[in-house]
DNA sequence: CACCGATATGTTTATCTTTGCATAACGGCA
DNA sequence: TGCCGTTATGCAAAGATAAACATATCGGTG
């Protein structure tokens, strides 16, 4: 089996994480806040959501809160009272965003996964 | 000059953050890292390295110290004492990494500003 | 109308990260 | 050998971030 291979190998991964802000660079959405949007699609309330998302409702949100602040527009429709106590929904803008991010962490993906590659095949030889 | 255009504005810009972990993911190297070796390389010290990054001293080598020992090899010769007090230096290990780490850097930025025009124009239609 | 469960929001705690401080070792040089 | 500037490292202090807690509001429903 020779003696080559085995030898220097580059056990780390690549990670990498994404966020949109403002110009002023303050303002965030997180992907937290993405995560938290398809919580609130799947489970129509912010709370289910946050839970989904292992956060506290506190940050959910107040994080919730800042991207809609920050975009100018709402991401969510919330009611308060009601048989169920109040629920969430998504705006029409909110599943545009999605989608549209969906379709940008797959691209993304695929690039990191590539440049993974290639930079493990550098550090190898 | 028409009514369209500048209604619906994407105002926000894409931010991506790197880093190596180990496969338990305790482990990191972050930017800041990739930061102290290039300072490094060009001041020849940690110390003024960790100044040019804007970071403590006891972070930048904390940070260090993690780095090789995750990777379990030296980034960096270190001497104490002598004319200067002593100095520090890229292994050739490091000018690899920081040489293969600056390849993907530019093929991740070159990435996301694709990604990001695309998202941009998704969300202003 | 009292109750329920979710939204809404201020306030206090806890946790995590980074800095700052202190101290030691090192090795040329005056 | 005493000084200088840097590496090396523990420990306490400070800052940032998130969780927890405490209320208040709302609107169906029994």
């Amino acid at each position: 089996m020779g003696k080559r291979g085995k030898s220097n190998r580059f056990n780390v991964f690549l990670n990498y994480k994404l966020w949109l802000s403002s110009m002023s660079g303050d303002g965030i959405i997180s992907e937290d806040v993405y995560t938290l949007l398809n919580g609130i699609r799947d489970k129509g309330s912010l709370k289910a959501a946050a839970e989904a998302a292992g956060i506290s409702y506190r940050k959910a949100w107040g994080d919730l809160k800042q991207a809609e602040s920050m975009l100018g527009y709402d991401l969510t429709e919330k009611t308060r009272g009601g048989k169920k106590g109040g629920h969430s929904e998504l705006t029409p803008a909110a599943k545009k965003l999605l989608e549209a991010y969906a379709a940008l962490q797959e691209k993304l993906d695929d690039a990191v996964e590539e440049a993974y590659l290639e930079l493990k095949k550098k550090m190898e030889n």
